[in-house]
Parts: C-alpha cells; structure tokens; sequence
DNA sequence: TGGAGGTCGTTGGTAATACAAACCATCTTC
DNA sequence: GAAGATGGTTTGTATTACCAACGACCTCCA
C-alpha cells in the first residue's frame, strides 16, 4: 500500500463516521428543537469567545446566515452578543449559563448514543484514538 | 483516568473533529453548489441502493424532508428513483452516472482539503487511525 | 379471504437555514 | 483625512426541515 493509498483510505473511513457521527447530531438536535448547525455553533463556543465572522469561517457560512442564526439563538437566551472592545466594528458572541447549561446536556446525550460504539474499542485503543486525532485538531498552522 | 473519562475525552474529540471535517465539507459544497445534507447523501448513494426511509433514518431526517431532497437531486440528473420490485410501495434511490462523477470529484477536493492535516501522522499512524475506526463503521450491532 | 391496522412515500403548510447583494460603521493605509 | 478594506446587519429568494394528512400497498389473523 503506498502512502498515497493510505490518505485515501484513511478519508474515507473518516469521512464516513464524520457522516455517521452527524447524523447522531442530527437526531439529538432534533429531540431538542435544534438544527445540526445551531449544534455545531454551540459546540464552538464551549471554549470560546470568537466574532461573527470567525464563528461563520470555522462552520464554512456565510455571515448573514450566521447573523440569522445568532439572533434566534439570542433571543431564546442561549448565547448573546457583545461589542468587541478593541474593534469597535466586531461583535464577540458567547455562550449564556443556559446555553452552557443546554450544551452540556446535549453531551451527554451525544455520550449516550456513541458510547455503545466507543465500547468496541479496548480502553487502551481509545486513548490511542484519542492520541491520534489530537494532531488534527485546532490547525494552528 | 478512569474508563469513564476516557470515553469522555475520546467522545470530545471524536465530535470535534466531526465538526472540522463538517465545516470543510459544508465550505466545499458550497461551492459546487451542495448542501452538506446533499453531500452527505451523496455519501452515502455511493455505495448503496437505499430506500426513501432508510436513507432518512440514516440521516436524521423526516421522509418528507427526503422527498424534497432527492426531487430537487433528481431534477438536476445526479440520482434517480425506482420502484422496489418486491415491495411495490418502496422506492430505491441510488446515483446516475453524473451522480457517481460529482460524487468523486467531490471526494477528491476533500482529499485536497484535509491532507495537509492528515500529514501530521507518520504513515503507520494513519493506517492504526484507519484500523480504529473500522470497529466504529456500520453498526451492525 | 377479506378486512384492520401498519408501513411507504408524497403533498401541503409553515418555520428555519442559507446565499448574495446592498448598506452603514469602523478600521487601515498612505 | 480620504480611499479602500473589513465587520455585521438587512432584504430578498431558494432550500432545508418538520408535522399532519393522504393514497397505495403490505401483513396478519379471525
């Protein structure tokens, strides 16, 4: 196998339970009265604080359809908005307590669902599972 | 740590990752045109021949919503629809050859996307990533 | 065998999601 | 201090998504 085949098979199996993992998601959000996106927005802003823009970025949207997106998860009291100190054009949005509160709940269920997948794996193949997706988070470079 | 913690910390990653490779296949179906749900059933088409429901279970959707999906799909010549010969109420929904062409196409530029993070492992770090998630795939459970 | 009740997919109605273009406010650069 | 760039919102339109209701078909069993 060369290395070229290794990549190929290596996206595919990730690609396939990124699907896979999504439509778990999807199902969880729906329970709960929300949307994959306004999921995956939560999931961001666990740990951090970023503008309108970066958040849009990172989900690959466009800006207006973030400004939708926030200003009804605002008004549900999930997350809210605040003028960016340094940029007075940059509107920081975060995480309410219920929104925290909300996300954390969602984890759990998450948990619930794939647990019985996880369990597959001996508790040393998932530490290294765990090892081996670390490299390809946060893409700093 | 605790198994209970490992599942937790595999868990996070495992849905962060979810989310980076998502924010990248959302971004390049934008630009071809694609939602991430058309992506991710094109995905899926690739290899099977599913019914209306199936493929909305496996989704995390409504049937209804499946219907407008694969209306709008087959409209543009990418899948198809045919009555289940057996059960004459189902209809299989699988790719056309143009289907099958964009599918790949699409393939390759998240091949172009995610490689540049997926070079951050060694050659047999990969294949060992690729191995632990085999377990994970088609739950046949 | 002939309904009764279940499943499969579509349709119609409504709200959320998503993009593009236009806009004002602010920042950057020179 | 003006020109051009960037940040976010608004407006308008198409898609995505749910639910409820429906006709067609299947299953079961009385």
């Amino acid at each position: 196998m060369t290395s070229e085949d290794s990549v190929d098979t290596l996206l595919d199996a990730l690609v396939r339970y990124t699907f896979q993992v999504t439509g778990v998601l999807t199902r969880i959000g729906a329970a709960n009265d929300l949307s994959l996106t306004q999921l995956r927005v939560f999931g961001i802003l666990r740990d951090r604080r970023p503008r309108v823009t970066e958040l849009a970025a990172y989900l690959g949207l466009d800006k207006s359809t973030m400004s939708g997106l926030i200003d009804r998860a605002e008004r549900r009291g999930l997350l809210a908005r605040e003028k960016n100190p340094t940029d007075r054009r940059a509107v920081d949005v975060f995480l309410t307590p219920a929104g925290h509160e909300l996300t954390r709940r969602l984890y759990g269920e998450a948990r619930d669902f794939l647990a019985p997948d996880l369990d597959r794996l001996r508790p040393d193949q998932r530490e290294q599972l765990t090892a081996l997706l670390r490299p390809l988070l946060e893409p700093d470079s």
